[in-house]
RNA sequence: GCCGCCUUAGCUCAGUCGGUAGAGCGUCUCACUCGUAAUGAGAAGGUCAUCAGUUCGAUUCUGAUAGGCGGCUCCA
């Protein structure tokens, strides 16, 4: 108890503290006896594996208590807290069909094949019956079962029985599933109403592997249904669609309180709300699903993130260049695009095909697409002479709009748009450059996002996958082992992502997280062997041979637009002074004070400052409050006093203020903060 | 693409058990205006997403389409 200020919460619970705490058991005992004097422990960790609370632990085995409020506590709540779901769900209607109800970030789902979808009056309705079920105290009960015998129970459950002939598989009965059958042995969990007393009756029951929480009162802390919605059973389309009910569950009502308030700020900093608000950018109906204008306030922010970006660029050694948005056919069957991706790509324009006055075609025309990438153009512009080893490596970068028809269902926001532009690199190099020229990409990747105000990161390494790629092992081999060289070297958390990556190349992706702490996938460091090999791409080496080069692909925004909402909800809306499409709202006391205030943001004008007078009608308040609502990093301020002195006054944007300051020294510390891309 | 829900003024939303509609904010006009988040009055603004059907009559009921939202699948 040396840091009680501190959450629970993985990082913070050193293992020395789990180690001092596990006990060796010398005789048959349970997690009840060892645990009687400890309300906080609902599950027991026996060499490693969870177990109910009161299963027999025979002696020799190494116990841990797990503590409700802990990640693997919190697991068991929530996986106990579907279960009182699915009982609820068959006490209303006994022909509900189970489908898994694992426990997830934060809640629990729960899968069922019903015949009419849940409306939210059911979830009210549900959510009053789990509460019954949960004030009874039910006790869960755990019983082994043989396969024949879970299958004779479990025989008008057609979904649980599929899952016992998988058993043993787990990863192929998709995502959750483990929560119902593990590789060991079957087990039933039942709920029991009055355990212990003659009374005592078995009131629902379930094929799971557990554990559970000694009793459903636990969960009636923090426990709240959330949405229904449709899922395909095991994860895959060709399967029939169940119907899911997304629940929340907590060990106290303070925490579901924090986690709704959390719900809650996420919403008021949604980029689409936001977006609109402060008039940044629309998505009129008129153009079409997914595809996005800006408006000048949005246009001066996404012309910031640009212009940095383009000036380090060329620091750090990147060329400019620009491609067409539609090309011919045969450049995305050269790439092998059109054998991955056709799906994900607009349709072809088939252009230039003449008919005789018959109908036969006198010239056969050919398709166009949109782009989807850039990396083929960039190919071609490698190509188009011959190339030096003394020119390696080459970095070619292009703001490049590109074009995916994304499938309806899933176009969000800026965050998953049908047009958008990624601040694309190809970077050409010889085999031995190529580690070098990883490490100084990422460094450059990982400065660069930190200046636009992201700090928290980890990586992920995205490795092959054999049904989706071309190429050779002895090439994914390489270049996997590369990236993972050169991401271990970064000092970085490296998660394993397998099978993530694109059909040429494995990627490393830098995450960060955000300021209420969501990660989002950013950039994309690939390295790829395969589309040089595509375009026969070749440079002549030192030794006059014709060589093969490296591709490096990265894109550090990954898409301007899914980065200017990912900023956007980062800061609320509330940019740094760099970003903000208005610096300075210069607000006079009265009209009297208009010429003064418009003199001084002449002069911020002429510093490059973005700064206008509030000269609206409104009283002196109203322009305050309009001000602070859009959200202006400096809020300048003068009336007589300020005046006199020759002074103008700040007000910020915590609504602290200072007053008197001299008109050169408020200037100099306008123009300050924006050069140094601070937050203010 | 699949499942469900939604679409009323520029924005946020009331409302009509079928008889063509309201509020707040915003916009415009007028008056007011001296210190840190809302001065007052007035006005304009809507074929109630679109197209069909039922009906004497549809914004309201039914169907289709489009767009949005929440998930699932997908995401080079």
């Amino acid at each position: 108890m040396s840091d009680v200020a501190s959450p629970p919460s993985p990082t913070a619970l050193p293992s020395a503290d789990t180690t001092t705490e596990a006990t060796k058991t010398t005789a048959t005992t349970s997690g009840v006896e060892l645990y009687a004097e400890r309300r906080d422990v609902v599950v027991v960790r026996v060499d490693g594996e969870l177990w109910d609370l009161d299963r027999e632990i025979p002696a020799g085995h190494v116990v841990e208590p797990v503590t409700i409020g802990e990640p693997d506590g919190l697991a068991v709540l929530r996986h106990s807290a579907a279960h009182v779901l699915a009982q609820a769900v068959q006490q209303v209607n006994p022909d509900a069909k189970l489908g898994i109800g694992p426990p997830v970030t934060d809640g629990f789902y729960y899968d069922f094949d019903v015949e009419t979808p849940f409306t939210p009056e059911d979830l009210k309705a549900l959510d009053k019956i789990m509460g019954r079920i949960i004030k009874e105290g039910q006790t869960f009960r755990r019983r082994v079962v043989t396969e024949d015998e879970a299958r004779a129970e479990l025989a008008g459950e057609p979904y649980k029985l599929e899952l016992i002939g998988l058993k043993g598989s787990s990863a192929e009965a998709g995502e959750g599933a483990d929560v119902e059958v593990g590789a060991g042995e079957l087990t039933i969990y039942e709920n029991v109403r009055g355990a212990g007393r003659e009374s005592e009756t078995v009131v629902w029951k379930d094929l799971c592997r557990g554990p559970h929480l000694p009793s459903t009162r636990l969960i009636g802390n923090g426990v709240q249904l959330q949405r229904s919605a449709a899922a395909y059973w095991r994860g895959s389309e060709k399967n029939p669609m169940l119907q899911r009910v997304y629940g929340t569950a907590w060990p106290s009502k303070d925490e579901l309180k924090a986690y709704l308030e959390r719900l809650a700020e996420a919403e008021r900093r949604d980029h689409r709300r936001l977006g609109s608000e402060m008039d940044l950018f629309s998505f009129p109906d008129e153009i079409g699903s997914g595809l996005a204008v800006f408006h000048p306030k949005g246009g001066v922010i996404r012309n910031a993130m640009e212009e940095y970006s383009r000036q380090k660029h060329i620091e750090g050694g990147y060329e400019f260049v620009y491609s067409p948005h539609i090309t011919k056919e045969k450049l995305y069957q050269v790439s092998g695009h059109l054998d991955w991706y056709a799906e994900g790509m607009y349709p072809p324009m088939h252009l230039d095909e003449e008919l005789d006055d018959d109908g036969t075609v006198r010239k056969p025309g050919q398709n166009y697409y949109l782009k989807p990438m850039n990396c083929p153009m960039h190919n071609l512009i490698f190509d188009a002479r011959g190339r030096s080893y003394r020119e390696l490596p080459l970095r070619l970068f292009e703001f490049g709009t590109v074009y995916r028809y994304e499938k309806s269902g899933v176009v969000h926001g800026l965050t998953r748009a049908r047009g958008f532009t990624q601040d694309d690199a190809h970077i050409y190099c010889t085999r031995e450059q190529m580690k070098d020229e990883l490490t100084g990409t990422l460094n450059f990747v990982l400065d660069l996002l930190k200046d636009y105000g992201l700090e928290d990161f980890y990586l992920e390494l995205s490795t092959r996958d054999p049904e989706k790629s071309v190429g050779s092992d002895e090439a994914w081999d390489e270049a996997t082992r590369t990236l993972e060289e050169v991401a271990t070297a970064s000092g970085l958390d490296l998660v394993p992502d397998p099978e993530g990556a694109a059909f040429y190349g494995p990627k490393i992706s830098v995450q960060a997280k955000d300021a209420i702490g969501r990660t989002w996938q950013m950039s994309t460091i690939q390295l790829d062997f395969n589309l040089p090999e595509k375009f026969d791409l070749q440079y002549t080496a030192d030794d006059g041979s014709r060589q093969r080069p490296v591709m490096i692909h990265r894109a550090l925004f990954g898409s301007i637009e899914r980065f200017f909402a990912v900023l956007l909800e980062h800061y609320a809306g509330a940019f740094p002074a760099w970003l903000a499409p208005v610096q300075v709202k210069a607000v006079p006391v009265a009209d009297a004070f208009d010429d003064y205030l418009a003199d001084v943001v002449t002069r911020l004008k002429a510093q490059g400052i973005r700064a206008e007078v509030d000269y609206s009608d409104d009283r002196f308040g109203k322009k305050i409050r309009n001000a602070a609502k859009e959200k202006v990093p400096f809020t300048l301020i003068a009336g007589g006093e300020d005046v006199e002195a020759g002074a103008v006054s700040f007000r910020f944007r915590d609504g602290t203020q200072e007053n008197g300051v001299p008109v050169a020294d408020a200037i100099e510390r306008i123009v300050g903060a924006v050069r140094d891309r601070v937050q203010v």
